[in-house]
DNA sequence: GCCGTTTTCGGCCCGACTGTTTTCAGTCG
């Protein structure tokens, strides 16, 4: 992947200058540059060296710079940045409430080039004392040393929401608030976040602020005034609360629901259409007029936009898309007619079969898949080909008995690590739905693990990838595969991808959703649920299609019961011809 | 360093809070 390697390059040089104190735009450049390349659908060295200039912030002296990291592996520039500046420098960037000047001034002054040797000097009592460091800097540095210890790597969606959501309540019934909602990346419902954004609008901002700064659950407070406060909780996540005037709620969300990219493309707008966006509210420039703020859509139809979905602003197109009356028509909860990767008892789920089916009907569920584990899987009790006849059997009784629910007879079989199923043909052929997902070997190459994956996309009776990149957030990176191959595989035979919707693995990403969506691959989003509660899942699941700009038209689970089936017995169809 | 239905040069998103100073630089989002 060249496209992280260069992003990270362009993101360090970035640092880089700016340490060595260049002009602030030039360091946004290369900033630019490496949030474009990481988020670039297409492997960069694929491209044509002219269509590298087309890449949003990429100029001709960038281009340059990328051209010649894939011809030679390096950037003569950076490596002589590298060569002024130790990389430990870097590293005291990590040190929340430090930045470049003070890092640089470490390095240049107390030759500081790492963390370790930074604390060292604050150990001999060296730190406090010089110019612009007394007491009170000192002991925030201290602090974030320590917060930087503790981790403060990114957290799943799912853990962060739901205690988020609490504070928003805690907040609603002590602090005399009128309007509440969660901004940020949690609005966004980004698959991680790093912390809590909370807008509000009060009467008594002050009283607001003592109760968000008195929870039980806050171990210490970052900063405290009467239109911002952040807290850092017990476990180590950072809630930042701000409170806005009633006329600028509107302005304020949008400020604050970022992503920071799409905000300053639209201020960009603004500008040339001699307009001025700020967190409280849109103005003409010229005559500081104010043309609104108090909803967020006036910021959008003032620039002549539709309102844009929270989860579509990262500025990956949805500008253009709005000014071109494209957006896609996102889907909705509402939109999902069934869960197509369910766990029963029969191999590590919790419940039996009726009792999913009692889940799926409080969900107003068409149909579920149940989709246990085989034999493969030995740690889940995996289903050899006699138990899944009975598991059959099973499903078939059950049936007869339900009116308004099917349970699609399925199994979540083993891709392994030669790209076989660890089931026979003659036992497949007798399901409704195969799902086929990596569980083991995931220290393959690339090229072994993306041909393990086309093998089972090739196979007659495979109909879903299941969790396609084997990532847990926080836990486990991907395994290395080469996404496009497989989603044009997939594509070709009209084989689905899971969006699996558990919390820790919302996988596929919304990045590969998209590119999934725009080479015609079919997907279907699954909460793998072990436990009937898991159903709830769902919702993560339907975020991170919505952030993948799929509409309900993508999705194999929208369907109704009959073109479903039909749509999974086309797609086996097919690969039997040989199409 | 990028970029252009105002521009190929001169702009580049905008403001809050903190700490160390007496008017502001640094950091963050």
């Amino acid at each position: 992947m060249n496209n992280q390697q260069i992003s990270k390059i362009f993101n360090n040089m970035a640092d880089l200058l700016d340490l060595k104190g260049e002009n602030v735009f030039r360091v946004r450049a290369y900033r630019r540059a490496a949030e474009s390349m990481g988020s670039l659908a297409k492997e960069v060295s694929l491209l044509a060296p002219d269509e590298l200039g087309a890449i949003p912030g990429i100029g001709k002296d960038l281009a340059g710079k990328i051209l010649e990291f894939i011809q030679t592996g390096e950037i003569a520039h950076y490596e002589a940045l590298k060569r002024e500046i130790p990389e430990g420098v870097l590293e005291l960037l990590e040190i929340q409430g430090l930045g470049p000047k003070t890092a640089m001034r470490l390095f240049k002054e107390k030759n500081v080039k790492s963390i370790d040797e930074l604390e060292a000097l604050i150990q001999s009592g060296q730190l406090a004392g010089m110019p612009k460091i007394q007491k009170k800097t000192e002991e925030n540095i201290l602090k974030g040393l320590e917060r930087r210890r503790r981790g403060t790597e990114r957290r799943p969606l799912g853990q962060v929401l739901p205690a988020a959501e609490a504070i928003v309540r805690r907040i609603k019934e002590n602090g005399a608030v009128d309007r509440i909602l969660l901004a940020g990346s949690l609005r966004r419902r980004k698959d991680d976040v790093k912390d809590a954004d909370i807008l509000t609008t009060s009467r008594d901002p002050q009283r607001v602020m003592e109760v968000f700064v008195g929870m039980p659950q806050v171990e210490r407070v970052l900063s405290r005034g009467l239109t911002k406060s952040s807290v850092i909780l017990q476990d180590g996540l950072e809630v930042d609360l701000r409170v806005v005037e009633k006329d600028s709620f509107g302005a304020a969300l949008q400020y604050f629901t970022g992503s920071k990219a799409h905000n300053i493309k639209l201020r960009e707008m603004a500008v040339r259409a001699g307009l001025k966006i700020n967190e409280y509210g849109i103005f003409t420039i010229a005559e500081e007029k104010r043309l609104g703020g108090r909803e967020e859509e006036e910021i959008y139809a003032v620039l002549g936009l539709p309102f844009i979905p929270p989860e579509l602003r990262e500025d990956r197109g949805e500008i253009e898309a709005a000014l071109d009356n494209r957006l896609p028509n996102l889907v909705k909860l509402e939109d999902i007619k069934g869960d197509l990767h369910v766990h029963s008892n029969w191999s590590d789920g919790s419940h039996d079969l009726i009792s999913l089916v009692r889940g799926a009907e409080e969900k107003g569920y068409r149909y579920i898949a149940v989709t246990d584990h085989t034999k493969g899987l030995g740690v889940a009790h995996g289903l050899d080909e006699k138990r899944l006849r009975e598991q059959i059997k099973a499903i078939d009784g059950a049936n007869k008995k339900l009116r308004d629910l099917l349970i699609l007879r399925g199994a979540e079989v083993d891709i392994r690590a030669d790209g076989s199923l660890d089931l026979t043909d003659d036992i497949l052929a007798r399901l409704d739905i195969v799902i086929a997902s990596v569980h083991s070997g995931f220290k393959q190459s690339e090229s072994q693990m993306t041909g393990r994956i086309l093998s089972a996309i090739r196979h007659p009776y495979v109909s879903i990838i299941g969790h396609p990149t084997g990532r847990i957030i926080g836990e486990r990176e991907p395994y290395p595969v080469d996404m496009e191959a497989v989603l044009k595989e997939a594509a070709h035979y009209g084989v689905a991808m899971e969006i699996n919707a558990y919390p820790f693995r919302l996988d596929l990403n919304d990045h590969f959703i998209k590119m999934a969506k725009d080479l015609g691959v079919p997907l279907a989003v699954n909460t793998d649920a072990h436990v009937i509660s898991h159903f709830d899942f769902m919702s993560y699941g339907i975020s991170n299609a919505r952030r993948g700009w799929l509409e309900a038209r993508d999705l194999l689970n929208t369907l109704e019961t009959v073109p479903l089936r039909r749509k999974l017995k086309a797609c086996t169809d097919r690969k039997k011809n040989g199409t």
